[in-house]
DNA sequence: CTGAAAGCGCTTACAG
DNA sequence: CTGAAAGCGCTTACAG
């Protein structure tokens, strides 16, 4: 792994590369002043730093996390987390994860501060960043919402060097260091093999649901998986695209109107919320387990419907690891630079009724946190 | 959290607890004496060590786990891992999430020594385990060969007070310090879900392979599926149970086999491996796509069959997690104590054919190690 | 039985 | 521009 086999030192039969002490004895000079080569930091001789940088390539120098992690209880990292729609489980599970990597980190000298608002107003958002950034934060995650005013502003912490993790929802003009979540697109594709999985070969009328026709993420799981039918399930044959606000209410009767007009019906695809609302209505009309019910995160009530078989299944996109992911992402690159990728994308897990099983052990270990 | 606000001290916002040498301070001893109180270590008056412990529990002081990892490079652990059949490409993805943690830990002062080999000996496991002892190991993690002589060496080491890791198989009397790996009756369970929902109401009249019936984890996914199959899923009708000893060539023959005999067949479920012996001969008879098949592990094979349709869905185990999991869980076992549960068991992840199409940027967050 | 010192690898504030 | 010291929280020799 290493290149230069005449500097690693072994103790204990663990094979180290060397620290900045030895890296100091070797150039001949300070702790201090390999600090500055090393970190770019200024007040150090142009070629100083040149020698000891080119020393420390050399040498394949790695600066040590445990050394950087402990010397950050001296002058801890905070960061800022701000969440919109706090009510929303989902958002809960998701809140869960970031507290236990808080937790899992504030050994490490992290500690995290909260904003959060219930519904999307993306002037009350911009509000609660700048209240972020006035407690000090070093970095920052939310969940943005998509529009002007907050694009804005997060363009302003980029050119101010605060990082920013997009969670769960991008933004369109990558004002950020990276975007942790869902691939919307490719949950639809998925939604749309499970269906195709659990119907045919006999036509399958279909009503998709979808949240809103403003959210990219609602309308990428439709075009996802109308896409995918159409290459490979043709027996799935979409009837109708319904808003369904993510209200239940609504969503019952947009199912109740649908059968009237569409009793065929064999199958609901929801791109969003609602599910229980829908459930309600098939259940109503005696069409509980004859209509297919595929959908999106498994939280409460959805749980529920599918213990009960009023689902088929759902497609949970690991919130809590989206969450815990967020807080390890920037604490990395907070301590070391560690650049995360442009997007991390987090898995479409199908759970099943069987899945919910509690099977002797095994509960706690299927929904444990990353 | 913790209850004496009194003396938690801030910093830079950050809300500790307090540290060794404050403890030390409140107690008038040195860090030396706190520590031998705190760490059962001897060479310490008992009344001076009952006093110390009070105080520290009257403080909630916590151990810092930064300051534990960064000392640690001065006297590394050493863990050993030992895994039988070597070129089992599963074995391999479970390797992979282990060097991942030895790398991710390799700054924390963990390093990792390896013995493995061909097949399943349980002689030649003993004897490997033994030189791991000799290399001067800490800890221990092994994939188990469930006999006699092993289980006699796992309780010696018990008696040495070396912890060990049952990794994907545990061992019958439990000495260990905790197992990690899959709930085989569960992913049974899992699989009579998924074939139930992508069949009936129509007779399926449906074929078992199993690996072999001397091992208990293929025996468990046999039962966890005939249980559910028995109470949700009548249509399922078990035809035969097989073995086909994870060989192709073998599966092969008794799917030929089993179709002369039984031509209405709908349905495989592959306990174990062999599955692309089995994919094959339904190929033969121009049955794929309308026999189902289910099976476990995503791998090499496996995947090329669920891309080509060959298999209706794969049930994973997250190998990889599963070796992640192993070196963590001896380092903080090591590092301060940290007790794991008896058991940590790793999802049934269900994969279809859409979860293989590669979208914009999923493949690498959808195969990312844990 | 107890304490003072040194060290794991890093960074910062201070003195020169 | 550079170095020596102190410190993050822990543990281990060593001296008494």
């Amino acid at each position: 792994m290493l290149e230069h086999e005449a500097t690693l030192c072994r103790k204990g039969g663990l094979i180290l590369g060397l620290s900045m002490r030895q890296l100091a004895e070797l150039a001949g000079v300070s702790r201090g002043t390999i600090d500055r080569a090393l970190n770019d930091r200024p007040g150090i001789a142009p070629e100083v730093r040149a020698k000891i940088l080119q020393l420390a390539q050399d040498h394949g120098y790695r600066s040590n996390r445990a050394g950087r992690m402990l010397r950050l209880n001296k002058s801890p990292l905070l960061i800022g987390i701000q969440m919109p729609a706090r009510n929303n489980p989902f958002f809960q599970a998701v809140r869960a994860g970031i507290e236990q990597a808080a937790r899992d980190l504030a050994d490490f000298g992290l500690s995290v501060v909260w904003r959060t608002m219930p519904g999307y107003d993306s002037a009350a958002q911009v509000r609660q960043v700048q209240e972020l950034i006035q407690a000090g934060v070093h970095g920052l995650a939310l969940v943005p919402i998509d529009q002007e005013p907050v694009r804005r502003e997060l363009a302003g912490l980029a050119a101010q060097e605060i990082p920013v993790i997009a969670l769960n929802n991008d933004v369109s003009d990558g004002r950020r260091l990276c975007y942790i979540g869902n691939d919307y697109l490719h949950s639809g594709r998925i939604a749309a093999g499970l269906l195709g999985l659990a119907t045919g070969p006999d036509p399958v009328p279909t009503l998709i649901l979808t949240g809103s026709n403003q959210i990219l993420g609602h309308n990428q799981r439709v075009s996802g998986f109308r896409e995918t039918v159409a290459a490979r399930y043709p027996w799935i044959q979409v009837e109708a695209v319904r808003e369904n606000l993510d209200d239940d209410a609504l969503s019952f009767s947009l199912v109740m109107e649908h059968l009237d007009g569409h009793p065929e019906l064999r199958a609901v695809y929801l791109a969003a919320g609602g599910v229980a609302g829908a459930c309600r209505a098939l259940a109503a009309r005696g069409l509980t387990g004859r209509v297919r019910v595929v959908c999106f995160d498994l939280l409460d009530e959805t749980a529920r419907c599918l213990r009960d078989g009023r689902i088929t299944a759902a497609i949970s996109q690991e919130p809590e690891r989206q969450g815990y992911l967020a807080v390890k992402t920037l604490y990395d690159y907070l301590l070391d630079g560690t650049r995360p990728p442009d997007r991390i994308i987090t898995k479409n897990e199908i759970i099943i009724r069987e899945h919910e099983d509690v099977s002797e052990h095994t509960a706690a270990g299927q929904r444990r946190i990353p």
